[in-house]
DNA sequence: CTGATTCTTACGAAACGCGAACGGTCGCCG
DNA sequence: CGGCGACCGTTCGCGTTTCGTAAGAATCAG
């Protein structure tokens, strides 16, 4: 009966929005030793670039902030998305906890904070939305058809047998369709992997259109963009 | 966003025994935001006459009070009524857990605790005493029926002998088909338990499986999804 | 033609699922 | 009250699958 990092919150991509350096660094250590992929943004308006850009899976907001305050960068960015917002306030006064959950936040800690109860806070909130999420939708793309609950993608209704990697990969791609990516992308996206080994997805690629393509010496689907990385082309499956 | 209102929770009562006027602030402005009516006590005493008075539907009780302590309260309140009881305790120390628990209460939490939590309980347990009063519903589904109030699974018109573990794990499968669950989620849904030995799931899978696969050697009923966990697929019998 | 890029194949370590078995706990029944 | 069996969490070993890595072949652009 261990309590080891539950492999479902690994590599989930948390935002940190703090101009403190060493609050910043200390926070992101731990949440990184966690097991967190963690971006970080030193002002509201950079927050709120990479809240819309990154998409990540929970923010950590410093409630007092250069340029925007923290309340307001919280209130904007629940306006556009329900990703779960820890604030971090500097005084615990009773009016700043209740700002808070007023722009929206879902849970807030008080300065100074432990570290640790910092990432138990964060693995809680996302252990919940994973169970409260609704599964998302299944839908069909051309001759494929993806149910990412069940995990499973057919092609023309016979079920593909991919393998894990093989799955996220190509589901990532069929949920962003006509759109090329390089190999640094996709690692980060699919693998959550900051660094790595490019040759990794090309592997992967290749075994994956051992299993969708109908003749994959000659790619038509999953294609090969030179000099770039990859892009799945529905043109001769519309 | 703080968890959304569910319809069948509105306007329950929450009475709130808590002396620090912060925590008190905080704790009912996040519970009335969460749409329940709020009721305040300060000390023990007052807690008692409230409890006693307006009969709430769940008590937020602090185990450290002026006057009476905060177990001795929700002995009193036990010795009376039924209702659900929340304990904050101050430390996490298993003795006062046990203490809580011996006393009566349905659940604890430990200070500091996020307000989003407190939310998440309440609800959690008021939800819990509405599922007693209205069991659910039994439903078919392909081969399978769930009769959830009688503990009933059938295949096929006849009864399995499943015991209360594999009943628990099978019925959840049951109303969440074709969704691929690992084991972590398993082991929170169905045991509830926040940690613990994966392998707990593998096993109680396969004997499971024992009694409701035609051929356990090769599931078609409850499939193994390779490096994720299992899901329930009805394929073969819709 | 040449260098860069991508493809293909193969290998092996690590991860994974499974089956079997063990032991502790609890309730039932003789 | 003592034994027995069901239940259930845990552990171990085995066979399989997966997947990152490396290394050489093939392909492309200029």
């Amino acid at each position: 009966m261990v309590s080891q990092q539950n492999r479902e919150l690994a590599d989930r991509r948390v935002l940190i929005v703090e101009d403190d350096p060493t609050v910043l660094e200390v926070a992101s250590t731990y949440l990184r030793s966690a097991g967190f992929v963690v971006t970080a943004a030193a002002d509201g308006f950079t927050a709120l670039q990479l809240a819309a850009s990154s998409s990540p899976d929970l923010i950590v907001l410093d409630r007092m902030l250069p340029g925007i305050d923290g309340a307001e960068v919280c209130r904007r960015i629940r306006a556009e998305s329900a990703v779960p917002i820890i604030l971090l306030t500097a005084l615990s006064s009773t009016d700043d906890r209740i700002d808070g959950l007023e722009a929206g936040a879902d849970d807030y800690l008080t300065k100074p904070f432990s570290p640790r109860e910092l990432v138990l806070r964060v693995q809680s909130i996302l252990r919940r939305s994973v169970n409260e999420l609704t599964p998302e939708a299944a839908f069909d793309l051309g001759p494929f058809s993806l149910d990412p609950a069940a995990r499973i993608i057919r092609r023309d209704g016979r079920e593909l047998s991919l393998s894990a990697r093989e799955f996220d990969l190509f589901s990532f791609l069929l949920k962003h369709p006509r759109q090329a990516f390089n190999r640094e992308q996709l690692l980060r996206a699919v693998w959550h992997w900051e660094f790595g080994d490019l040759s990794t997805v090309t592997v992967t690629v290749r075994r994956v259109r051992e299993k969708i393509e109908d003749d994959p010496t000659d790619p038509v689907i999953l294609v090969t963009v030179w000099g770039v990385g990859y892009r799945l082309d529905l043109e001769g499956t519309p």
